[in-house]
RNA sequence: GUGGGAGUAGCUCAGCUGGUAGAGCGUCGGUCUGUGGCACCGAAUGUCGCGGGUUCAAUCCCCGUCUCCCACCCCA
């Protein structure tokens, strides 16, 4: 036994039977739903380069610095963490021993540093090169000099400041990240797959783990599951929109998820006489009443005026619900797209609820967003987003194109499912092999193996047990029936089946139990 | 990142403001060598989250730390 058990880490979680059951129906009916509306799976890596969040995010630093996983890349760890190593070094020049430990290391961080660029995992940037260069001559020179002379020591501090510039600064390396979310890996793939050259739109879904350094509580772990799907290309047509939201509360439905509903908006696009236009107004009536807001909602005045409208303070809710509307300022286009929408999901059947207070934080967001609440989650009661984002694939470096998504929290989506009763039963077995006797043995396994083809769930007990202990164990593992080999079932070739629910015994040929049991 | 609550057996929890640990359920075995669910009997499993302090003595009091839960922040 070690001292230390191993656990997992903050914010990730083991998956276990019976729940994993409930897990797999959840994706087994996102892949049946998704393809009858003709989306194939994209399955991007987990891993990507910073720079793809970063950009789709936008240039808020606080999500990238304090909400992402992000690293420096294996063999750039090394130049980093030697560089960081030096800087960190005390004083280099008090002793002998010391100060040649500290030359070696320098050393060994300009080597790395060459050797990472030779293989291609690191690239000499503006910024690092010349730092690094600095670094080189300033190490040539405190090579010939003596330890503690004034010349050595204002050496080591110029090599402290030049590999510091280099690391901390110049970014020294290749960073990546677990990924936060797929659309932007998404994104990333159609544009480097030309998919724009298949037929338009393309339709894909994914669902795997994300990764967020938020801290964990219900149904918010660090590594979670989305299952979200993404429209790419085509038109912006508002059947698109309907389509996909019709499709969403059909898998829904399907999973048997109770009091959902469906909260839609429109914000407009970014230009001047559309959302700009609001969002400008907006702040200006949020000024004046700025004295009776909380702390939080008037620095979003400035930062970001659209989420003051998420306020859940009491408060402030007589306040927000006089603040101008957007639907009031949207352009013609967005208005008639909007009034498009709402008409294909009245013709589709789909209950919505008009929210006008429903907004995104992203800016790549326009027009259609849409929010998808299910009951007793707590404060965190949404188990889908998404909304329109035509402007997200250019931002990436690729064409002009509209596209469209959503993304199902699962964590949250098993939860409520579970909440409401609809968690999955514990695994049971069909049959549950009862042998007794050497002699029955070969048979026993012969059984097994004949039922287990014919796709039933069978348990072969690994050692002989008396009859009274094998039903018993039956009946725990919830068998349906149990199948008694003893020696009178081998002499006869009449085989015993028990149901264990009512207790009714019949004899059975093989191959007649194979034909009974298909029956039942 | 901020604030609050909680961590005792596999699970749910009890444990008197200090005297080195208990119940129920579950697991395993027996009563029971060809018949389960019931009943009865028995057993195993705990560094009382971890580290430090106070004390003759700490599951209990104090400090730190980790993890979980709740709320905030944020929500791609």
């Amino acid at each position: 036994m070690t001292y230390k058990q191993f656990q997992a880490i903050r914010g990730t979680r083991d998956l276990l039977p019976p729940d994993t059951a409930l897990w797999n129906r959840v994706e087994q009916t996102a892949h049946e739903v998704f393809t009858t509306y003709g989306y194939g799976e994209i399955r991007p890596p987990v891993i990507e380069p910073t720079e793809l969040f970063a950009r789709a995010v936008g240039g808020d630093t606080d999500i990238v610095s304090k909400e992402m996983y992000s690293f420096v890349d294996y063999g750039v760890a090394r130049v980093a963490a030697l560089g960081n190593a030096i800087t960190d070094w005390p004083d280099p020049t008090n002793d002998e021993k010391d100060f040649s430990a500290y030359k070696n290391t320098v050393s060994a961080f300009i080597d790395t540093y060459h050797r990472a660029v030779a293989a291609d995992e690191l690239h000499p940037s503006s910024a690092n090169k010349p730092a690094i260069e600095e670094v080189q001559s300033r190490f040539d020179a405190l090579r010939s000099c003596s330890l503690q002379n004034e010349k050595s020591r204002e050496l080591a501090s110029q090599i402290i400041r030049a590999i510091y510039l280099a690391v901390r600064i110049a970014e020294l390396g290749d960073y990546v990240t677990l990924r936060p979310e797929a659309t932007a890996s998404v994104c990333r793939a159609y544009i480097e797959h030309n998919m724009q050259q298949l037929p338009q739109p393309v339709k894909l879904y994914y669902l795997g783990p994300m990764f967020r350094r938020e801290r964990p509580q219900k149904g918010r772990y660090r590594q979670f599951y989305q299952i979200g799907a993404e429209i790419l290309g085509g038109p912006d047509a508002p059947a698109i929109d309907a389509e996909l939201l019709e499709m969403l509360m059909t898998f829904f439905a399907k999973l048997g998820l109770e009091g959902t509903t469906l909260d839609i908006n429109s914000i407009g696009h970014a230009a001047d006489n559309c959302r700009r236009g609001y969002v400008a107004k907006l702040r200006e009536e949020l000024l004046k009443v700025k004295d009776k807001l909380g702390a939080d909602s008037q620095r979003r005045i400035e930062t970001n005026p659209l989420r003051v409208l998420d306020s859940k303070l009491e408060h402030e809710q007589p306040i927000i619900a006089a603040l101008p509307r957007i639907a009031d300022h949207l352009c013609d286009d967005c208005k008639t797209h909007y009034a498009a929408v709402k008409r294909d999901l009245d013709l589709r059947g789909v209950a919505y609820h008009e929210n006008w207070r429903l907004v995104r934080g992203l800016d790549y967001y326009m027009r259609t967003t849409f929010e998808i609440t299910a009951m007793d989650l707590g404060s965190q009661n949404a188990v889908c987003g998404g909304g329109r984002y035509d402007g997200l694939v250019e931002l990436l470096g690729g064409p002009p194109t509209k596209g469209i998504g959503f993304a199902i929290g699962e964590d949250r989506l098993i939860l409520s499912l579970q909440e409401s009763g609809k968690g999955a039963a514990p695994q049971g077995r069909d049959v549950y092999i009862a042998w007794m006797g050497e002699k029955t043995y070969a048979t026993a396994i012969r059984a097994a193996k004949n039922l287990r083809n014919a796709g039933f769930s069978v348990e072969l007990p690994p050692t002989e047990q008396k009859f009274g202990k094998a039903l018993e164990r039956a009946s725990k593992l919830g068998a349906r029936f149990a199948l008694i080999l003893g020696d009178n079932e081998i002499q006869s070739g009449e085989w015993t089946l028990k149901n264990l629910a009512t207790s009714e015994q019949q004899k059975l040929t093989e191959q007649a139990l194979l034909e009974y049991l298909r029956r039942t």
